[in-house]
DNA sequence: GTTATTGCAAATGATTTGCACAAGG
DNA sequence: CCTTGTGCAAATCATTTGCAATAAC
C-alpha cells in the first residue's frame, strides 16, 4: 500500500479523533492493495473472502470515510451504480476510457486535455477545481481481427457487460 | 418543440409499433418545451401542475423510451440521483460545467476539446462512440466580488446545493 | 378484437440508519 | 469510563414490475 495513502489517512484519522479498528484496516487493506474499480458489493465480497470480518455495512461506512478523506473517487462508469476508483492519490489527473465491447476501463492521463478543459472553465468565468472526461469507445482490435482478448476473459469472468446504446 | 425531436420520435414510436397516448405526448411536451436539466421526480412534479395526469410510473417509464431513442441522454451530476439532459438533440457534442458555489450548469461547446479526447482514444487503440466531459469549478464572480446572482437566485429558489467535497 | 398502455400498489435493490453491544484510547 | 465503531435488522429512497383495467388502432 502507498506509505502517501496511509500518511494521508493516518492525518485524517487523527484530525477527525477516530480509532483504529481491525475491520476498517482491513477494509482500507483490501481496497488499496489493488488498483482494480469496484463497488461496495464487490467489495465485501473481497473482504469476505479473506480472514477478516466485517458487516456490509461497515463497508459502506468505511467507502464514505474514504470518499471524505479524498483518497477515494466515486465515479461514473455509467451503469447503474456507484463505482469506486482508489487510483486517485497515485495520478489525481486520470481519465477514463470504458470499452462498450468487454466494459474494460483503461486509465490515461493527458496533459493537453487537462490544460484544454481548464481554459475553457477559465473563459467561462470559473475556476476550475476538478474535471471528469469518460470517453466510450469501441475496440478496433475487435473491429479488424473480430476478436479482442479483453472480450473474451470478461465473458469468461462472467462481467456484467455494458448495455447498448 | 423542436420539430426535428418531433420527427425522430414519432420515427422511433412507429419503428416499435408504439402508440400515441395522451399521457405520452404530455410527458414529451413538458420534457422538451424547456431546456432544463431535471430528474424523474422533478418531472412528475411539472406534470402535475399541469391539467394533464400521468402516474409516476409512466413518468418513468416515457423517460426510459426517450433514452432508449436517444432523444434524452442520462447526465451524472454527482449528486446521487439520474438527471436528464434534453439538448443533445440540439448540440449533439455539448460539455457541463458545474458551479461548485450554486449547482448552476453550463453547457458549451468547444471542437478543440472534442478532437483532442478523439485522438486520445485513438491512440490507446479505440474508435470513440461518446465522451462525456464534466467541469466542477468555483464562480469567479463570487471569489472577485464577494457575490454571484447565481447563488442567491439558488438559494432563494431553495435548489439543493452540491455538497463541498 | 388484439395488443400496447396505464395506474396502482407491491417488489426490488442499493444504501443508510437506530440501537444495543463491543472495544479503542 | 467515555465515546467511537460495529453488526444486525429495519428503514429509506429511487426505480421497476405484476396485474387488472383501459384505450389505441
Amino acid at each position: 500500500m502507498d506509505p502517501n495513502i496511509e500518511k494521508r489517512l493516518h492525518q485524517f484519522i487523527q484530525a477527525k479523533g477516530l480509532r483504529n479498528t481491525s475491520q476498517r484496516n482491513a477494509i482500507v487493506e483490501s481496497i488499496f492493495s489493488s488498483d482494480e474499480h469496484f463497488n461496495a458489493d464487490e467489495l465485501w465480497d473481497r473482504i469476505r473472502k479473506t480472514q477478516s470480518r466485517s458487516s456490509r455495512a461497515t463497508v459502506y461506512r468505511t467507502i464514505t470515510l474514504l470518499v471524505e478523506a479524498g483518497l477515494l473517487h466515486e465515479i461514473d462508469l455509467g451503469d447503474d451504480q456507484k463505482t469506486y476508483d482508489p487510483n486517485f492519490v497515485e495520478s489525481p489527473a486520470h481519465n477514463h476510457l470504458v470499452c462498450i465491447d468487454c466494459g474494460k476501463v483503461i486509465e490515461f492521463e493527458d496533459a493537453h486535455i487537462q490544460l484544454m478543459n481548464d481554459c475553457a472553465a477559465r473563459r467561462l468565468g470559473f475556476r476550475p477545481e476538478r474535471q471528469t472526461l469518460k470517453i466510450e469507445a469501441c475496440c478496433e482490435q475487435l473491429r479488424l481481427h473480430g476478436r479482442c482478448e479483453n472480450l473474451i476473459s470478461a465473458r469468461i469472468q462472467g462481467k456484467r457487460l455494458p448495455k447498448q446504446r
